[in-house]
DNA sequence: TCAAAAGTGTTTGGGTTACACCCATGG
DNA sequence: CCATGGGTGTAACCCAAACACTTTTGA
């Protein structure tokens, strides 16, 4: 055996971005503009590259400079899926997905190559109704429920906020990704209890009211 | 772009299978007798066939097959690894790793296909020694904590299970897993609470001293 | 009658929810 | 001085840990 003697799968990585766009959490969705499913909203992704990429995450970064011009920070690892029928230009298609959090101004203006049409879509709906190419509304559902999880455990999704930010701030982030509200002072406490965040000396920020204590992310988790 | 341009990578399937051998959990594993790592010990494997392979679990089972001599329960998609220098035999390989739970004697006498030497080995001590060939060491790591998160919620290992046993056996089995010793008052008040095992009518079992009530998996979760 | 395992109840404590309450600021 | 969000305290509650206790069998 050894050295290729098998044809081996068209192996791609597609991308979970997820943002937050007004109240509600997003996915990052590009439009396909060739042969399968052409119209039709996909996940952004590419081909793996053996010659270019050093392992996998190095190829999702890759990918994600190609399409959407910028790196990923905090990028983890999604699922796999691998099948026949999953896409027609190749008899055997495996997709790795990776999943990330980002602020949605960090990319608004930069589409990639090959890419001619970007949206933010919601990521419950995007998740239930089926609507994207190949199997990608699946692999949505799933990275939604996974994210879910980690906020709900307090595995803050570093991503998408920004350096520096107030515990009402962060309580609302929490709550839109959750779609829930969360109650305020078992927040607090749940956070303080597995420090989690530090706050930074003598800043304050007022808006139109009270001045909030301004925190960021302790250099432990962030 | 399209069909198959670029190379791609070797791609194989790991296999993690867990069961209870004495006291302990363990993992099987098979020595190599090949040419990369020769002699050391290795997670049974082998190529992704897209020829034989309608997805990514067929092949999973196929490999089982070929391997093991056997079908896996309760197989599950563990993780994907991938990159330019972790096994010899080709430029980029890519890994997708299956977890599944069995009872050790379900493949005791069936040695496979290019197999000479089996064995189980410590689950705990083979995930933080790094004796592994290639990076099995740290799959078979990420996998043992998945179980144990898994059993430490009630998400019973049914494959490791036998159809029907006694909650001092359950409990026993679930402290092997977790290696730690659990209350029997609150496991079976968590138990009954997310009814995850039913009572069979009338089945008691008395070994040497007071006959215990039998149960089986609801149907629902087994 | 004793050992051993099955099975049950009761107390305690940690952690979360729900909700009330004060604080500071701009208007 | 009032509306608004920041920030804190408290009681109720849920769940699980700890542990004591009763039950039923074989030896």
């Amino acid at each position: 055996m050894s050295k290729q003697i098998y044809p081996m799968p068209f192996t791609r990585l597609e991308l979970c971005v997820f943002a937050l766009l007004e109240t509600e959490l997003t996915v990052l969705q590009v439009r396909r503009e060739e042969a399968p499913s052409k119209g039709k909203w996909a996940l952004p992704g590419g081909v793996l590259r053996i010659d270019l990429d050093a392992d996998l995450e190095s190829a999702a970064q890759r990918v994600a400079g190609e399409r959407l011009g910028t790196h990923l920070p905090y990028l983890r690892l999604q699922t796999a899926v691998g099948g026949k029928s999953r896409d027609p230009r190749s008899p055997w298609t495996l997709s790795i997905a990776y999943r990330a959090t980002v602020r949605a101004d960090a990319l608004a203006t930069s589409p990639g190559k090959r890419v001619e049409a970007i949206r933010w879509a919601g990521a419950g709906e995007t998740a239930s109704d089926n609507s994207l190419a190949f199997d990608h509304s699946a692999i949505i559902a799933a990275a939604v429920q996974d994210l879910r999880n980690e906020v709900e455990n307090l595995e803050l999704p570093w991503g998408l906020l920004p350096a520096e930010f107030t515990l009402g701030e962060l309580q609302h982030h929490c709550e839109m990704i959750l779609d829930r509200p969360l109650d305020k002072s078992s927040f607090r406490r749940r956070l303080a209890d597995r420090d989690c965040v530090e706050a930074v000396r003598g800043q304050l920020r007022g808006a139109a009211h009270r001045p909030a204590q301004v925190y960021r992310g302790c250099p432990m988790h962030r």
